[in-house]
RNA sequence: GCCCUCGUAGCUCAGUGGAUAGAGCAUCGGUCUCCUAAACCGUGUGCGCAGGUUCGACUCCUGCCGGGGGCACCA
């Protein structure tokens, strides 16, 4: 933000001064400690720093007199639309700004629209692998599988936003004991059997059964029977993946075998009671792992590694998206890639906590094999794609959360996600009704944005102003919710506005009318941009 | 026992060291001859407990209490 950058710089040059004045002798201030932000009560004006409190102790001097002399420097540096520097509390200096610049963030929305405006190129280009959802290709996506969904897309869209490549990633475990007991489910519902008694006891293989030929290998058909139905649910969400990554090519590529090599030419591997081990100890883990089974057969862990190792050798940057129940998972696959050599802080295990289903006031257990299952296509057809997203997007992913089908399904309308696009909705409906009124919005260079001066007009601004902060908080800190957070604030704001401040009303004066017009495309493109990353649509109409 | 995570208003949740902690829902009550009332306005004794770090703690650290999830030659 262009005037934060301003007041940073004003303000450094004036600590420079008053250090230089004191004669301080004393090391370098922590910059990253001082802070120029928006206070949280407006009354604080609209800028504030915290300089003096922070530079107290260094300068030995009582935080309000710093102050006082910072304020008397920064009061004299003439800097673009601050009318006012004061001294408020504990020692803040509070900058009190003229509208002016925040006419100055709406031609800044209008002209980088929403290609371009709140984009950063804080990934210069680096690639980021993100593998989310990577459920078993052993029957559809339940409900706890679409939050994985719906926050991984939406993570994945503000990586793009803040400048890096990004591939989404599905990795297909289409090896093991559960796929051949799958394959044994489905052959039994076939012949009218009931599965066997750890097989999957879900109701749709059923009727999977019943499309299946008589004359297929039902391992085969049947993961190419689950991987359709898991694709079809994430496009009806808007989710689609770059990258699906099968197990089964994984290993019939070697990628095994070498990384087995590769691992024991790096001395971390040994054998031990008939098995093969992986020294992840030595790297952090808890324990050593095993690769190979004294059987045999190799673990899961094995073709993972292979997997991860491919997935560096793609990307700079790796991140697992996953749940509460793999925590566990974490310290072994880092343990294994610091094996490789590789920085351990490029590799990321974000751990969300599992969401919770409640029917008729009633828990429902999400289990695969159980058969018990709230669908992620069901949720989809009876709340829609936008309040199912949205839906999940409301809280972080720390918190365990509970979705209540019920209540998502009578109160849908009562969802955040109308709020937001609703105030969508009036800005169309704005620009058409404008258009069968005959008035034309002059140039952005012709308006007149200085007869914006209504709070609820100066609210709106100062919500877009944020927007690329937001942006970059929610990327850095992978929490798409804080986004969420905005919308919504950016559609009460709007909300207000459009109550307090009528537009094409005859009683509204020409430049007024002509300033908010624009007022109204700038918010479009703020909403509209916010609403992409979070993969809500914004419709015309509602 | 060890590890991860959460505990904020009646309920569901925001708040990544700043000043007087916020929203939605629920309750009760208002607002359309006026750009869509799916909206707006009013209505509130709350940070689990105890220490610590700090000029300043819901936020960081330690311990305790409580909820959830893990601790395999399962994936």
């Amino acid at each position: 933000m262009k005037i934060r950058n301003c007041l940073q710089n004003e303000l450094y040059s004036a600590l420079g001064d008053l250090r230089t004045d004191i004669g301080s002798n004393s090391g370098d201030p922590d910059l990253s400690k001082i802070a120029v932000e928006p206070p949280r009560d407006r009354s604080h004006g609209d800028w504030s720093s915290n300089a003096a409190l922070v530079m107290a102790k260094m300068l030995q001097q009582p935080p309000r007199r710093l102050a006082e002399k910072l304020a008397a420097l920064l009061r004299d540096s003439g800097i673009p639309h601050v009318e006012s520097v004061e001294v408020a509390g504990p020692g803040f200096l509070n900058f009190h700004l003229s509208p002016t610049w925040l006419h100055e963030v709406l031609c800044d929305v209008v002209e980088n629209d929403t290609d371009n405006y709140a984009r950063h190129n804080k990934g210069n280009g680096r690639t980021v692998s993100v593998e989310f959802v990577s459920a078993n290709p052993t029957g559809p996506l339940h409900a706890g599988h679409s939050r994985w969904a719906a926050y991984g897309d939406s993570l994945c869209r503000l990586f793009k936003r803040c400048g890096y490549n990004v591939v989404r990633e599905f990795y297909v475990n289409d090896r093991g004991r559960q796929i051949e007991l799958y394959a044994e489910s489905l052959v039994a519902r076939s012949r009218g059997e009931n599965p066997p008694e750890d097989g999957y006891h879900g109701e749709y293989l059923i009727d999977w059964a019943k499309e299946m030929p008589a004359d297929v290998d039902p391992e085969e058909w049947g993961l190419q029977r689950a991987h359709k139905n898991q694709k079809a649910t994430l496009e009806k969400m808007n989710v689609a993946f770059d990258l699906w990554t099968s197990e089964r090519e994984l290993v019939a590529r070697g990628a095994m075998d070498k990384t087995l090599t590769r691992l024991r030419n790096l001395g971390v591997v040994y054998e031990s009671e008939g098995a093969t081990w992986l020294q992840t100890s030595k790297y952090g883990d808890d324990i050593d792992r095993v690769l190979v089974r004294s059987n045999g057969d190799p673990t899961y862990f094995l073709p993972d590694i292979a997997y991860h190792h491919e997935k560096f050798s793609r990307c700079g940057i790796v991140i697992d998206i996953l749940g509460a129940d793999h925590h566990g998972y974490v310290g072994r696959m880092r343990a294994a890639m610091a094996s490789f050599g590789y920085d351990p802080s490029c590799y990321e295990a974000i751990i969300g906590q599992n969401a919770i289903l409640r029917r008729n006031n009633k828990e429902v257990r999400l289990s695969k094999r159980a058969g018990t299952m709230v669908l992620a296509s069901q949720l989809i057809d009876e709340v829609g794609a936008d309040v199912t997203r949205l839906t999940y997007l409301l809280q972080s992913i720390d918190t365990t959360q509970t979705i209540d089908i019920d209540l998502i399904t009578t109160q849908s309308a009562e969802n955040p996600v109308y709020y937001l696009q609703y105030a969508h909705a009036r800005m169309r409906s704005l620009e058409r009704k404008a258009a069968d009124l005959n008035i034309e919005r002059i140039p952005l260079a012709e308006a007149d944005l200085s007869v914006l001066t209504h709070e609820r007009e100066l609210d709106i601004l100062r919500s877009l102003a944020f927007l690329p902060d937001v942006i970059l908080t929610a990327m850095g800190g992978r929490s798409p919710h804080r986004l969420t957070t905005w919308t919504c604030e950016l559609a009460s704001v709007f909300h207000r506005f459009w109550h307090d401040c009528p537009i094409l009303h005859s009683d509204t004066t020409e430049d007024v009318r002509q300033a908010r017009l624009w007022l109204v495309e700038a918010t479009r493109i703020g909403l509209a941009i916010s609403l992409d990353i979070l993969g809500v649509t914004a419709p015309e109409r509602l």
